[in-house]
DNA sequence: CATGAATGAGAATTCATTCAT
DNA sequence: AATGAATGAATTCTCATTCAT
């Protein structure tokens, strides 16, 4: 019943699990109480998520739980490790956006991209945002996260513009904010768009507002 | 301590405040818990928020605070429908956005409306943020706010566009996110620009990028 | 909204009203208290009455009923002080009970006055059924109106039986007990019968079974 | 330090119990607790009993209770479960009453396993009575206890009576009040006599009474 | 490896009673 | 005489984490 196909998870594990050889078994066990923690964080988001919830829905026991986990929070750490990986991969995969339609192309890909790990880790991103509030770890686990994308976009903003009153850095938030949030309001429902009209007219705006791309009537099939 | 100089708040207080007749005391005290409230948000964030928090900062007791609020939801409440009352007044005040220099000092002065606005209920609206993954009630007024402004902004968006590829509604959720979560990493200081830096940018961009602003260099006093 | 209509309280009022001198009003809002209780004591029961709900009915404040009465079992004590006499007068007027029509009649009247009082002073009385089984006072005055009552009928009992197995102070408990709890049961919806029938029936069933009446179909104009 | 000696309870318990698999442990604390919780209502009644004294008493902690109980009022059920089922049976060995000798010895004999029952079950029929004046579950239930003694005593009654004067129903509600409240007097004690002796009478009276019993002084083995 | 059971430190809330006008 | 406001002890319930088998 988890509302979206998952990859494989790469994860390492919270600190308990890594001072063990673990063997098939008890990976599998993990792998059960980290997808488990997926889908309770969807639906309870990251504050209301309980132990409880997670290993119900693993099947499992809360002794076996803190086998594998030093506590709550080492999940979730565990859990957006994966992400941050997974974006900083993606932020590497960023080229130079031109003002014309192979930008727009190369940015619109970029973006579809980062909606898809959106929509895969969804539920963990949402928790940093919950969890970043708060003074804890995750929460600034998160923020690495946000730096990584900041940066790439730093520097492929910076190439598309020698204004001396746009701020890169600023620019580069914003469109880490828009996107981000964006896919919030999506993924809660706020906005109800297919995602394909969403990713076009945040491309545009962005394509035009960030990186200087002359703004035009886009041919599209007469629907 | 609080970070924010406050303006007067106009508020109606929570369920057994609206039932009684409240005399100057009362008023003050249920002034000083809302008061204490903003300044336990900024510090905690909503989840752990405390009501002994609460009390301590306003130097009451627990019995005192549900004389004035039922629970701590309550008091959320208040406060969330000061900001929507707010939030709807400036709104209003949006007019349309034209392509030229005049448009963009129209959207810079809103924009900057919109910050002072963020700037002083900020601890509210992050709450609303954290809040609104569970399906509470705070959380459903949180999405009343947003619709009041993504209304405004649809039209103005619309008379400023008419591709056919572009989705409106998408461009003013986007503006929102954008400068909603923009304030949110510089509150939770993530970002760490000066306000007025930030506010040229984001203007910039969603001049060009959503009402069709032509990009020009800007002259600034060479600093 | 009071479900029965109130006969005048003769009541001395609590601790505090004692030691001063009543004037005209303050004798009007003693009476008003004790009038709120009797109403709050039938809606909620002697546990769940708050302060708070009596002076609401009484449309007085917390600090007047505390000019009034100590606490609230000091209001309660005198609420009981009143049915102690009212119950106290009753049972003097308990006549020999012979096993003849006139004895039927005698008792059927009687009880006829006590079910006047029991319903009459119904909240009070199940409010010392309720607070009864705890240590405090209001429990202790309780079991003095029953001593009154069962005293009378312990006289009256042995009069009409000679029976060395029959022990009439049961029989006066028993008595006691059979008719307190139907009218309990009869105000609290438990059971639902014209009084004028259980009164017939229970008259009937403590003739016969505890004063050595004869039973007789009784003549009932035929309706 | 318990008063009575107590049958087995063959309880389900409550809420959260009965979605697990309760091991030997677990059945084990959970008797632990509702033993406790008779103890405790015994010796405090229904509304001052603490889920605090509970589980002092029960030698477990706070969060065990809730493990096993969704709250005090789920515990009460689960007591009072047993005692509905205990009732029902009792109310089914209930035969024709003659009003000869041998209807005085059925009936003298159902009493005294009315009385076990009573004194066994004591604390939790005292609690029931507290609590029915509240609109609560608990309440409730009671009601469907004291409706299947009726039933069946109404069956009984109406066999040996058919004045048309005397109304079954209150007869039997009235045989009930009459036994239960005066077990009552004997548990709180404010009646101090014999079990025994208690019986006696009250078997005397409603035979004679209610069943249309002769009387006649009954040969005891001069004591 | 796995599990059910137990724990106890919080957190929210209620309400009789006292206080200050 | 009256009142609104304030208090804080008492109580229930939750849940992350530890324990024993």
């Amino acid at each position: 019943m988890a509302a979206t196909p998952r990859r494989k998870l790469s994860t390492r594990g919270g600190a308990p699990a890594q001072e063990r050889e673990l063997r098939a078994q008890g990976k599998k066990t993990m792998r059960k109480l980290l997808d488990a923690a997926m889908t309770v964080l969807e639906k309870r988001g990251y504050h209301a998520a309980r132990v409880d919830d997670i290993v119900k829905v693993a099947r499992t026991s809360h002794g076996t739980f803190y086998l594998y986990f030093a506590n709550k929070e080492d999940l979730f750490r565990a859990l957006l490790a994966d992400v941050a990986d997974e974006v900083a991969a993606l932020a590497e995969t960023l080229g130079p956006i031109g003002p014309d339609e192979a930008g727009y192309r190369e940015l619109r890909s970029w973006l579809g991209r980062f909606s898809d790990l959106y929509v895969h880790y969804g539920p963990v991103i949402r928790a940093w945002t919950e969890a970043e509030v708060e003074g804890d770890d995750v929460g600034r686990m998160g923020e690495q996260v946000l730096t990584t994308v900041v940066t790439a976009l730093i520097e492929s903003i910076t190439e598309a513009n020698d204004s001396d009153d746009f701020d890169p850095q600023v620019a580069a938030m914003a469109t880490v904010a828009m996107i981000e949030r964006l896919h919030y309001y999506l993924l809660s429902r706020q906005l109800d768009v297919p995602r394909e009209d969403l990713l076009d007219t945040v491309t545009t705006v962005l394509h035009v507002g960030v990186f200087g791309g002359t703004r035009r009537k886009r041919r599209r099939s007469a629907s």
